[in-house]
RNA sequence: GGGCAGUUACCAGAGUGGACAAAUGGGGCUGACUGUAACUCAGCUGGCUAAGCCUUCGGUGGUUCGAAUCCAUCACUGCCCA
């Protein structure tokens, strides 16, 4: 896997470049739509791909390894070929699911003993056998399994549970090393840097994950409860020490202003369940601020969902239908929901790298975060 | 014309002597949702000079210490029979 950076914004730290994998290019900064379950909820592969402009997507290891499991993904020759999506695919390990799913789960030295969700059945998840899973799911860039702790762990068990990380993440090194991919393009293993909200923990797990010599790092652990503020100041540290050269992967994050803030001290990759999520319960990013599609002012307002046309779900139907749609309870209206969502995601990381290279990504993210964050 | 059932908050609908400003749903209003156990969850939804008070359960008049609940009567609605 290849990272090319393409422009350094003049004000702040961000960048503009581009990853290439056996699945095809992607243009960083990026943000990647959440498909756990080998479906991003309520979108097809095709929208994705050409209304929504999507260029990889996440799949989950825990959810996959459950359901459908690993005997069919291995017999259909991996996620791309079962889900009939074509470009990048990026698996979570099951790390998010030890916060959770921390009910369900009992953590040991070895691994992860999760209770079904579905069944409420045991199963082990290793750090070797998350990486066996992950070649069989076959995703473009796997996921080390980490633990994700609360964000108001103590510094005693942040620590703890860091080293333990630290381990895991060696063993999932070395196991990956070992092994091969098996469907015929390569894969890449991107460490995940945790250390809760204490910043000596936070450098040291990255000087850690910078000496596994990776081709890209994932920062985890943020958003899980601790300030916006202290999350920022999280990502300044750890990117002080991640090397230039290789794409900055914030796991899970998160708003609008989030992914701008996050983009401004150099990451280069996000993801996030918020567009689709927030999106099905009637909540609309758009280029104007945030509806709530459910309240009744909307009832009789035939403007299109969002001003900019971002998709075609924007001037194709209007905000009252939608609102109709969604207080029948239609399953179109969640589908509409979604793919304005993501395209309102994926637009706001374009313009941001067009504005990094344009040279003026500060100016306009001030403009734009004032616009897009107010409520209508 | 006769018989039966009914009339409760925006709607539907429980409640059938005191724990009732009145269950529950819907609707309405807020809020939440960040590597997805989530088309989900939480709060509010008679009025006010607001930890208290006031006015409500078709209208009126009774019984009772006390009535949405019991009695009488009037009005209206639905179903059935003619």
């Amino acid at each position: 896997m290849e990272f090319t950076l393409l422009a350094n914004d003049r004000e702040t730290a961000a960048r503009a470049g581009r990853l290439t994998t056996g699945h095809g290019e992607i243009d960083t900064p990026v943000f990647m739509p959440v498909g756990t379950a080998g479906t991003v909820k309520a979108v097809h592969a095709r929208e994705l791909r050409k209304d929504i402009g999507a260029q990889i997507i996440l799949g989950n290891t825990y959810h996959l390894y459950l359901r459908p499991g690993a005997d069919v993904l291995r017999a259909v020759g991996g996620l791309h070929r079962f889900s009939g999506w074509s470009g990048p695919i990026l698996t979570d390990s099951g790390g998010f699911q030890v916060f959770s799913l921390a009910s369900s789960r009992k953590i040991t030295e070895e691994g992860v003993t999760f209770r079904s969700h579905i069944d409420g059945s045991s199963h082990l998840f290793t750090p070797e056998n998350v990486i066996d899973t992950q070649r069989v799911i076959g995703a473009d860039i796997v996921m080390a399994l980490d633990e994700c702790p609360p964000g108001q762990s103590d510094h005693a068990y942040a620590r703890e549970s860091l080293e333990r990380t630290q381990r895991w993440l060696e063993r999932c090194t070395r196991r990956f090393d070992a092994t091969e991919a098996l469907h015929g393009y390569p894969q890449s293993l991107f460490p995940v840097v945790q250390g809760c909200t204490y910043p000596d923990l936070r450098e040291r797990a990255a000087w850690h994950a910078v000496s596994l010599e990776r081709d890209g790092y994932a920062i985890g652990g943020l958003a899980v409860g601790e300030p916006a503020g202290v999350m920022y100041e999280m990502i300044e540290r750890v990117n002080r020490v991640l090397p230039v050269d290789k794409p900055r992967y914030l796991m899970g994050v998160g708003t609008p202003e989030n992914i701008l803030e996050a983009i401004a001290l150099g990451v280069d990759m996000f993801d996030c369940v918020m567009p689709t999520r927030n999106g099905r319960n009637g909540m609309l990013f758009t280029t104007d601020g945030v509806i709530n599609i459910k309240n009744k002012k909307w009832a009789s307002d035939f403007s299109p969902l969002d001003p900019a046309l971002l998709s075609f779900v924007d001037g194709d139907y209007s905000r009252a239908y939608l609102h109709h749609l969604i207080k029948a309870r239609e399953i179109l209206g969640l589908q509409i929901c979604s793919i304005h969502n993501l395209s309102f995601y994926l637009w706001l990381v374009r313009e941001a790298r067009e504005r990094i290279v344009a040279g003026d990504f500060a100016a306009w993210k001030t403009v734009t975060l004032e616009r897009i964050t107010r409520r209508l």
